[in-house]
DNA sequence: TTGTACGCGTTATCAA
DNA sequence: TTGATAACGCGTACAA
């Protein structure tokens, strides 16, 4: 039960004064001290096991290298991915990710903002914003990522959803489809509103005509919800690009409900490209957004958010790919 | 850029001295204080807009209120709820959850667990626990979940292995086959060890034969690695019980690869029913356990253990259920 | 280059 | 019931 070293047994092992081994602890301030003294003081550092007291140095600094990061719902396969790489890119700088759900909760997300900033984060990764959200008035330092405000006061990771709906509807188009639905996303999440104006104006690009029967929208980002949007869709389409791929897999129940087989009757397209997307049934079209690097790129932007408050606020947009697989199928010639 | 307000601010404007402003901050302390006090305390520290200072607090008391959780990989799909069930848990508690990864890299945990024990974690949860992992020397409450050791010593949180392997050999018996092999988990981790073990015994409880060349070793709960595994498989069998679900994808692979066609030739099962293994092609049979429960159950042993670390080791063992699916078939009658 | 002194915000202890 | 005081472990002006 002996307690944990502090910096005073280390300094009393190198028969120096606690603030010398202090500095030479520091690599920031490493260089006050003499390089004898120094290499002494973090071989006693060494043979005792000395780990600094973080609450301690926090009270003192008033940082913590600690990040929050806040995502709607871990079981969403879209976020694992992310989250592993704000994991990653966080540790390499010697930071932490204290992790919380909100599964859209406003309330929820409030709550857990409030508590993690009671225990002294550096700063947010949020991959929660809506479209509308305030700038948030406290000056920690926030990242978005996948989702963005449509200001652009704070810095963002997001992919390419213009280009990647482009790039879907084009397929389509080639394959012989016209009358192409969208089974579109929440309108209050960025991603759900850009791919949908996207579809807008990529229908247009092909001089293809959209017929309000067939767009409807999701209530979430669920297989569930997207079921019910789809069952809402009229009107007799030979392909609906979906919101994202859990919507896209409602789709498919929808289509099957109905009697209609997918590509046969009916291609499907979701986004994301989302883990297992290639095992579905039949194997989903779908848009691959670079889901660990969209983590990676996040935390960075908080690093370099947390080193400089003031800089400006970068919004990165990475591309994203098309891929193809069995969901989607020429139309079937008119007889 | 005016400062938070301190626990001294609070006391001033309530015209108390700024212990007795502690005390009646303090849910536990507050009968110490005289009720009329209190609410002025706590109105005032209601209309400052009082957060306590957590590194300050942590400083003195020696706790934090958050717990570290060590997983392998988040991006192993059957982690996501599990950790959910946790964070769910530790919130209700007023506990937040600090995560890592380790890929399975044990001094990539030993990093992780010293790093977090320096920022004054309470105690761990481990999913990353082998079955030969010494007790750790340091006294901080630890509680595993999914995997154990084999000594006692730890608490844990796991599922039946062994009535989910049992149930499945007998369905597969019921089905006609005899010829049943295993594709089994790496055997320094609880869940391959006793998923093994099962399906000896099991086997040997129906009466059935093992040939060793039914049986060969994953060295990883990967796909790729239940692929490379798979195809060691030798000896015409009709049933493979494979160590995870994924595991079992890889069996479907090999099995593709030899021209084999599941469930036609060869049945296969599972194991964790992860996300989507209902969408798998076929659709996988497998044993479903609790995965959200079970991290409920781990943080809520886990904070326990915190408020009580002398008290008895508790080894729980959640209940699985088999769910069957277009996977297995039963055995084509020998003509 | 090193040592001294102090304060970060909170809570435990002791005295009133 | 309340107030005064000290201490948690660290980092940093300042002095030596």
């Amino acid at each position: 039960m002996e307690k944990p070293p502090t910096i005073k047994d280390v300094a009393n092992l190198a028969r120096v004064h606690a603030a010398t081994a202090s500095r030479a602890l520091n690599p920031s301030t490493r260089a006050k001290v003499s390089t004898r003294t120094a290499n002494r003081v973090l071989e006693a550092a060494k043979s005792l096991g000395y780990a600094p007291n973080s609450a301690a140095r926090s009270l003192r600094t008033k940082t913590s290298s600690v990040a929050g990061v806040i995502i709607p719902d871990l079981r969403n396969p879209v976020f694992p991915p992310i989250v592993r790489g704000i994991e990653d890119a966080l540790r390499e700088a010697g930071y932490m990710a204290l992790m919380g759900n909100t599964d859209g909760d406003e309330e929820r997300e409030r709550e857990l903002l409030l508590a993690m900033r009671g225990r002294q984060t550096d700063g947010f990764i949020l991959a929660t914003g809506r479209r509308n959200d305030p700038q948030p008035e406290d000056r920690v330092p926030t990242v978005l990522v996948n989702r963005r405000t449509d200001s652009s006061e704070i810095p963002s990771v997001t992919n390419d959803n213009n280009a990647g709906v482009h790039a879907t509807v084009q397929m389509l188009a080639e394959l012989g489809h016209e009358r192409i639905a969208h089974v579109a996303g929440p309108q209050a999440l960025s991603t759900g509103w850009e791919r949908y104006r996207a579809y807008l104006d990529a229908m247009a690009a092909h001089g293809l005509a959209v017929d309000p029967e067939w767009v409807t929208y999701s209530e979430a980002f669920t297989e569930e919800a997207g079921y019910e949007a789809a069952k809402r869709l009229q009107g007799g389409v030979t392909a609906i690009v979906a919101g994202n791929d859990l919507i896209a897999l409602g789709c498919y129940s929808a289509l099957e409900e109905r009697g209609l087989e997918c590509p046969t009757d009916v291609s499907v397209v979701g986004f994301n490209d989302m883990p297992f997307a290639n095992r579905q049934r039949p194997a989903l079209t779908t848009v691959r957004i670079p889901h660990y690097e969209m983590g990676l790129e996040a935390a960075r932007l908080l690093l370099e958010r947390i080193a400089d408050p003031t800089a400006p606020a970068k919004r990165v947009i990475l591309p994203v790919e098309l891929i193809r697989r069995a969901s989607v199928a020429a139309i079937k010639s008119v007889h």
